[in-house]
DNA sequence: CAAGTATATGAAGGATCCTTCAGTTTTTTG
DNA sequence: CAAAAAACTGAAGGATCCTTCATATACTTG
């Protein structure tokens, strides 16, 4: 394909590059969306195996087009588009972990937001190349266990999740 | 400062910005450092707790060039600092957590270089603006829920942590 | 198959950014 | 204070990248 080519579908690089990521974080948020769908009314555990399964695959899939488009996240129309998509990705999220089985979420917002951006954030570390020799093999492992164990955090008490809850934490406020 | 001012001290506009990040990076690194040093020996938490200070108060002293810097961080010369830097980091975030009163880290090198990524990335992602409004609030407290909880995952059992652990988890694999 | 339409191509023009350097200002020295 | 050294300045030159457009190719239609 050739430089002439490109202008004719669209009008400059900027709109290229944009039509380029936004197909890039639809799929992503449709593939998020799709999971959190499927895992309402489950586990915290499961909810987080989900999320890190289907949010990994999505971005490991074309590594190098995930990586590129980091770049252009960053450039006119990027930042955009990523907080739009966000926002979506965070409500599916949210709606998903409202309907935990074994847990409840005081402040639903801000455990959605935190969750993704743990799962965004070290994905990407892991893409730039910054992570250490043989991360691959560990990142969704690792990712699984810390959202489990965060969202477990915010576990029912003893009474509500007789069901099926492993040992408990305590319920609030976990440190110092 | 004029243009041509700048031409004396670096020869080119790549050893400018290297320089800037270079500083930077090495400030953080001398933070987190720091923290680690001082928290040899303690439990998890309060490790969590002093990592996730040190790092956020070094990044957001001033966020406008946190902000900036991680435009350069892509460019020619970037990622071997930050590389560099990072190895620095994980390091020092290993040689604290081999030292935890109550948890024992059986792939030391991934779970360090999970925290690291886990608190660079939702900084991040937080600079960026990319977060919902508010988000700044909560962001550090997150964190060491965040981070607590994943690093008591690998508390020692009942036997070994009688001396002030809470109430347990299970010691490996904890989730499915 | 000829004429018409849609799509493809890449060299040339233009815009933007990096770098240089001749001349000026400030500071140091004897 | 005069002379020399050091540091500063910004317009001009050069390099790189974005965009256009005249021309070529491929496809459609009657």
């Amino acid at each position: 394909m050739s430089v002439g080519s490109l202008y004719q579908y669209y009008p400059n690089r900027d709109a290229l590059l944009a039509a380029v990521l936004e197909g890039h974080l639809t799929s992503i948020a449709c593939a998020i969306d799709h999971a959190c769908r499927e895992h309402r009314g489950k586990p915290v555990s499961e909810m987080a195996s989900a999320l890190v399964a289907a949010f990994v695959a999505a971005k490991l899939r074309d590594p190098e087009k995930s990586k590129a488009l980091y770049a252009v996240a960053a450039e006119r129309g990027g930042p955009e588009l990523i907080t739009a998509m966000q926002t979506r990705m965070i409500a599916a999220i949210a709606a998903m972990l409202a309907s935990a089985a074994d847990a409840h979420f005081e402040e639903l917002p801000v455990t959605s937001a935190m969750v993704f951006s743990v799962l965004a954030g070290s994905v990407r570390a892991f893409l730039e190349g910054h992570a250490p020799a043989g991360f691959e093999a560990h990142l969704e492992g690792q990712l699984v266990r810390l959202l489990t164990a965060y969202l477990q955090t915010h576990q029912l008490g003893p009474a509500a999740r007789a069901i099926d809850g492993p040992v408990g934490l305590k319920t609030k406020s976990p440190n110092r």
